[in-house]
DNA sequence: CATACTTTGTAAACTCCATAGTAATATTGG
DNA sequence: CCAATATTACTATGGAGTTTACAAAGTATG
């Protein structure tokens, strides 16, 4: 009925608020003192020091006691934020393997998981592994599901509003798949899904090679070619979450790239059909002439596509992430001179500096972005895991 | 030094939101009584009572003395934003005309002054142009330049962060005029520069045919063919300014998209070349099979750049606008079959609703929401232009 | 080892804002 | 003219942040 936009702010709104400041302080670095963090804020000494006081009463934050210091004057106490206040799970259901993370509300990943699993196999095996893997990863994290605040699932193919991939996905008969359903049965709070390529562009931002751009195209290149989009800060995913899917459109190639390198003569036929693009980005750092030649229609091909996502969005930074990454040293220049030529403006090409856990970072990243939005628009209570809406 | 995000609020601060709560409640429709702000902010009474008067004094309200009314008991004071506390300009500078809107705060038009220039004129006689419709249109309207809060210029070609169209633009000389520096030697206020199609596809947002969507491809076809984005609601510039230059790219054939109208055979040599398009409308309406032909092709080739930015971006909508959009009867069909072949999922393809107008309407938008912008993060102070930063 | 000095922690007084409740006022209907 | 009703004006109350003052806990210095 009211809309929150025009909501008038009474006091303990504002001490809500301020809270949330000092929540916010507290969080930008190492344990702080009431003086740094007033300092910080703005807000007078005394009423941060309350604040923090309310703050590890409720659980939010930890005392630090003085210990050895050098400095003149009474040793500070310090405070510092409780990460381990909750924990949020990322995982990445990938074809070959399902890779779960789980982490404290600082982004520290405190337990690794990773389990392989077949292409062909069907969405119950699938979902069968995932549940396994998620309850061995909670035993050995010494944790329950109320512990989990929010979980985010990496999937590929577009994912639609409630979570499902029905547009299009690879993983045989996934299309049905109604993830946050299943995942419902163990978990009571937030329960995302997403494509893989968007969330391997949140890493990317988080913690890989575009941390200062705020305009990014991630390409996720492999046999398959995705992109991620980050416009003004934020992941978009579009009316349909199928923002990015430029590789439908037939007239800019990138369905056709990778084929110039699997059907690149010369590749022994000991090679399996998935390490063929390996060999030929080995055989062609080392000069042979048909693979550089097939890796530069590779490359041509891939520009048109990732040229349309440049043109239309003008961002500061295009990563080239993937599989194909490992051989960026072959690959950047090259798209860097077709995007010359193709586009209007050219936009910095940078390599991807995260491994193959991108994926399950980037789900990280968008569970404590769904924690953090709601702790700043609902408010900080006690710290405990927020249920779904 | 310090970040504003994480700045505490004090008391003097609260009042200040909750003012602009009484604002923005104030803004949302036609007069109204103190019970009713308090109904819709949340506030008491007695806190929306002293802070309409406050407004009052500042004068961004007017009081409204209770007329004749049919409902029993004491017929209440109404409040009414007054939204000729300031004005706004927004300016089309185009190849043919020049056309400036002067609007009040609520986004009134004022006064409309239109001009025309020939496509030729160098960037002088232009901004001479320029100068002159301002000035006389101040006067006309009785106002000074200290009156005017904002002013945008709407320019073609993509504009960059300094408000210079270095990379491209069809006017003669049109890259290096600096637009902000020329007319900040009339204006005070903050002075915009954008470009047109993004321009077109705020005001289609604001009043236009896509008022219910936040996710918007808008196309300017003409002899010309331009994209406006609005993802989540906010315009997108690109890092550089240039996104939506999907027409740079040869392989999406937006450039040669209009040259099917203009090559149609049966074109009358009487017809000058920039009315060909419409002689091919009108032809293809009455059943010519040659114009008809013309009319698909070019429908075919303006689809292949619109699926790159549909696919790209996977908007809720998509606005035919631009001269051509007088003939989307004969277009919106067939374009909203080609993407539903080329694009995962189709978007509502609609025609422009607005007029020849668009452009300096959607300079107006432009020019309110830095106001808006303004005003509700530096706070209100009295109501008088402000200034550059 | 005592003193001066510096910084932190805490309490009190003050200001400002919103709320709640009450009295006063103006209008309509009987 | 009076009762009912809704608005406006006024006062008291409580919460939050700031300022000021002072005690507490250290280090530096003679």
């Amino acid at each position: 009925m009211t809309d929150p936009a025009i909501t008038g702010t009474d006091l303990s709104r504002l001490r809500e608020l301020n809270s949330l400041t000092v929540v916010r302080a507290l969080r930008t670095q190492p344990p702080a003192t009431v003086t740094e963090l007033a300092k910080i804020t703005g807000l007078s000494r005394p009423a941060v020091d309350v604040i923090a006081q309310g703050l590890v009463t409720d659980g939010w934050a930890t005392v630090v006691e003085p210990g050895a210091t050098s400095v003149v004057g009474r040793p500070a106490r310090r405070y510092r934020f409780r990460a381990t206040a909750g924990h949020v799970i990322g995982v990445d259901v990938g074809a070959h393997k399902i890779l779960a993370l789980i982490a404290d509300l600082d982004g520290n990943v405190v337990h690794t998981a990773r389990r392989a699993v077949t292409p062909e196999a069907d969405p119950d095996e699938r979902l069968a592994a995932l549940d396994e893997i998620l309850a061995t990863s909670l035993a050995e994290a010494g944790m329950t599901p109320p512990d989990i605040w929010a979980v985010t699932v990496g999937v590929t193919g577009p994912v639609d509003a409630t979570g499902k991939t029905t547009l299009f996905t690879p993983l045989p008969g996934w299309r049905a798949v109604d993830l946050p359903a299943h995942l419902s049965d163990v978990f009571t709070c937030p329960i995302l899904v997403e494509n893989d390529c968007k969330l391997a562009a949140l890493a990317e931002r988080w913690q890989g090679a575009a941390q200062d751009a705020n305009d990014i195209v991630y390409l996720l290149a492999g046999m398959r070619n995705g992109a991620g989009l980050i416009i003004d800060g934020v992941l978009r995913r579009g009316f349909g979450g199928a923002a990015g899917e430029i590789g439908a459109l037939r007239a800019v190639r990138w369905l056709s790239a990778p084929s110039h390198l699997q059907k690149c003569p010369g590749v022994p036929p000991t090679v399996s059909p998935d390490d063929a693009a390996a060999w030929v980005f080995n055989a062609a750092r080392e000069g042979n002439r048909d693979a550089r030649t097939a890796v530069s229609r590779y490359v041509k091909d891939l520009a048109v596509g990732t040229a349309a996502l440049v043109l239309a969005l003008d961002p500061q930074v295009v990563v080239f992430g993937g599989g194909f990454s490992r051989s960026a040293d072959l690959v950047l220049d090259q798209l860097s001179r077709e995007l010359q030529k193709l586009c209007l403006r050219l936009p910095e090409v940078r390599a991807s500096s995260l491994g193959a856990d991108c994926v399950a970072l980037g789900a990280l990243r968008l569970a404590l972005d769904e924690v953090d939005q709601r702790l700043f628009t609902l408010g900080l209570s006690a710290p405990v895991a927020p249920l779904r809406t």
